[in-house]
DNA sequence: AAGAAATGTGGTTACGTTTTCACATCGCCG
DNA sequence: CGGCGATGTGAAAACGTAACCACATTTCTT
């Protein structure tokens, strides 16, 4: 079953008197025109309701004014916060977008890669999957021409666009600011070291720790998955050990709420028992008793820049051949009441 | 800058020797074609790494196999699950999605409508907007033969496919649940009652409460928006009532958010002081301290239908042309650790 | 005043695909 | 052996649009 296009641009000639080529030049508003014709298009247009055939457009190699995003999970607050923010922004420019998740999968993501080119969008955003690696077929894309941004994991340095948090800083602040209340035994929870976001916040750690001379026991790191279920169990055993930490940094928003069930159920009580720092700042992280501290990364200025990006790209010759540009976005430590002065 | 088709049917054709049209036939699975020929279209594709161009195919009147979904709110975590949801069983049936937000605001609504029937979507996943009304808009893209089911809220009955939660026994079986505890004073944080989710949820409170000979004082019942902001309010509200209740069911997961931090912040225990149960379940109030019981939107199993509802009618012929049929969803009670027995 | 440039218009082609249509060739039956 | 359905193929015509070209007409330059 397929409907077809009920008036096209022939019609509206027809209805205004003119050739289909002059309609498309009013339409398009290119080339030589008079206003009375344009009058007369307009008119045309409206009374038979015409929209153009987007397919016959992108035929004639016309933009398709529309992008991929492709994120690994759906599920995450950072990424449909990412994608809201994106979208938004890209909405004023007059883009739409295709969702595409890939779960972490290789398999997945490429098929996504292959679609998105087939279907002929004007770029992607793209947050390469955990597990696997299709940078070979990134690189086809690019040298097909098809403009690539890079959200919030790097997978190789100046390879493409990128907008990055500025994972170690963030940690590091957040170190500093834990060992400035007196803190010396801080545990951290971290994801993944394989993707720059575990490997970068797991450096900000280490760094500051031995920067500020605090206490560097091994026991204190717990390296897992960027899981809630990570979070609980690093938790509990960070709980368990002889002489606990009086300080807590998880690693992801997800292992901050794995940490923070098994401490509610533990009846550990924040900050008394222990000041709690959290990654990814979320609206129910303000909502919690009390009102949890955490490492904010800037999601709106992350998809600005990366549209702003995208978009110099894909409006082409200015700056669209440039070298690529990486963004390194400065996170900010929102302070509430899951810490207190010890010591 | 436009790219152009790198690779195209007729360079397939003249690799493997043939015409066009076989290579079609073959590409189609269609009409006449031997294995032989099958063979040599099938190498020239892989070894020159044709793709498809779509907008050609959906020119032809092809199913573009894009669908829209257009949600009001992206950060509310009910949409983003159910986009996930049906982003994962449209993956299935091999096709994409063009995310629109519409913000609840009717004009970017209309917007998000024409534009899909521009591009050519094979049909819309819809959830209206809660203010303003497009139903003029959503018949002539329905007459003009676009499917379109509606999610969550309906607009009006039985003119489109619709999938939604049954509303009213969700929060009936909340009121029973609490007062089958005892609870005879039950506080209702309702969201707008102008659309059906509200409507429905506040009917099936007010038709609880009577039913079962509960206290039925109009102070306990708090009709607004479906904001965290409504739920702090209202809650603050309700705490301060010279005998205020024993028990409070929230309207949505924001008013849920926005009733818990209140409670936090005034002290109040969970359930010693106030039993509460959250409406839409989700992750972080399995977190929280203690877990809270709230009744359940079986959100897979909307999208399961919505997907086959959208697939039938898109698929054509069979049963593509018959009534619109709607769904409701029973709702479960999950139940946690927030309400306790009273009297 | 004459040529060049700017303004305006319509016919035609091309984008890459699918779908007729016409034409073969084969096997089979009466 | 004549005919006929089944099988296989390629040439050509769409699908709706934008770009290109050819041609007018006007307006600006020297």
């Amino acid at each position: 079953m397929r409907r077809k296009q009920e008036v096209t641009i022939v019609d509206v000639a027809m209805a205004a008197g003119l050739s289909p080529s002059t309609v498309s030049r009013v339409l398009n508003q290119k080339g030589y025109y008079s206003a009375e014709n344009e009058q007369k298009v307009r008119h045309a247009v409206e009374s038979l309701g015409y929209r153009p055939s987007w397919s016959a457009r992108s035929l004639k190699g016309a933009p398709t004014r529309v992008v991929g995003l492709i994120i690994p999970d759906i599920s995450n607050v950072f990424y449909t916060t990412l994608a809201g923010a994106l979208l938004a922004r890209m909405r004023v420019l007059d883009y739409d977008m295709i969702l595409c998740v890939n779960d972490e999968n290789a398999q997945l993501d490429l098929n996504y890669l292959e679609m998105l080119q087939q279907k002929g969008v004007d770029g992607i955003f793209y947050t390469h999957p955990a597990h696997g690696n299709n940078s070979v077929h990134v690189r086809r894309l690019v040298a097909e021409g098809l403009p690539i941004v890079e959200l919030n994991r790097q997978r190789e340095k100046n390879f493409l666009d990128a907008v990055l948090p500025d994972n170690f800083r963030g940690v590091h602040q957040a170190v500093e600011y834990l060992a400035s209340l007196g803190h010396r035994r801080i545990g951290f929870i971290s994801g993944s070291a394989e993707i720059t976001t575990g490997h970068e916040r797991l450096l900000g750690y280490q760094s500051a720790v031995r920067l500020l001379g605090l206490d560097d026991d091994p026991a204190l790191l717990k390296i897992g998955a960027f899981t809630r279920q990570h979070g609980e169990q690093a938790t509990a055993e960070l709980l368990a050990l002889p002489n606990r930490p009086t300080a807590l940094i998880a690693g992801s928003n997800r292992i901050s709420m794995g940490a923070l069930m098994v401490m509610g159920q533990a009846a550990i009580r924040i900050p008394d028992d222990m000041s709690v720092i959290g990654y990814n700042d979320t609206e129910w992280l303000t909502a919690w008793n009390p009102p949890i501290t955490a490492v904010d990364i800037a999601v709106d200025e992350m998809a600005q820049l990366a549209v702003d990006l995208l978009h110099r790209r894909v409006s082409g010759g200015n700056g669209g051949d440039g070298k690529p540009v990486t963004y390194h976005l400065s996170t900010s430590l929102i302070i509430r009441q899951s810490c207190r002065k010890i010591g």
